[in-house]
DNA sequence: TGACCAGGTTTCCCTCGGGAAACCAACGAA
DNA sequence: TTCGTTGGTTTCCCGAGGGAAACCTGGTCA
């Protein structure tokens, strides 16, 4: 069968959800919540440098695209937390192999950067 | 041993990379890359809605970071073309896990967005 | 009545991303 | 000499992204 979708296609609905997931917010909400749901607050301290109201609105995407599943509790305060959909978890593979990459092959990136940058100025 | 990097770090060099990385051209075009080396216009023409400009810059930093390798062939007009690095192989099953989650699961999103919108609405 | 908690929303404001389109360099062909 | 090619760079400009900080909404406690 022919694929129904093409990433490289910018008229495909497949480029709206690249983009979301092509989001360094969306990509770190994503992998804190593989262990298991998380609070509002709790995931706005995790994740160093979120402000408030770029985590609403990122959890708000997720929620809506389907990945993240928003649960109110009726305590004193009212808690809310957020974990991954099983939609959700079928990304979480891949998006923990993406922040692995990173912490992995770091010095590997910032030796080439450094290569690149001396041979551009010498 | 402790891992030397922590994405959940805001001062984590961590951060630089996937700030990169969380890129919908620069996946886009390392998917495209990696079946082997394509030219500059050749990308440009495959990856639609992609100007010049950002197509330069995109592969300007892949290229700082060590992950794409620019070669300048002295042909008549010249022609230049970018290949994968061996770092940037290592990221190409990532990378295209991506690419394939977005085009199976579209349905599922989009579903699910239909959904969400009409409870917010109803 | 006022204070405090969680969990947001809103406002202000400024920077950065990125689209369009012009420009440029080198070279060969007509 | 003008046109066409590839592979860019530069300029202009606008709109979205996102940080800071104030505000809001229950509800409970003192």
């Amino acid at each position: 069968m022919t694929p129904a979708y093409d990433v490289f296609d910018d008229r495909c609905p497949t480029r709206m959800v690249l983009d979301r997931l092509a989001d360094k917010w969306a990509l770190l909400v994503l992998d804190r919540l593989k262990g298991g749901p998380v609070r509002f607050n709790h995931l706005r301290r995790d994740i160093r440098g979120l402000s408030q109201k770029v985590l609403s609105q990122t959890l708000k995407r997720l929620e809506r695209d389907g990945l993240v599943k928003r649960t109110v509790h009726p305590t004193v305060p009212v808690s809310v937390d957020y974990a991954l959909t099983p939609l959700g978890q079928t990304l979480t593979e891949t998006v923990a192999a993406f922040a692995h990459w990173a912490e992995l092959n770091m010095d590997a990136v910032l030796a080439a950067q450094a290569a690149y940058d001396t041979a551009s100025v010498g």
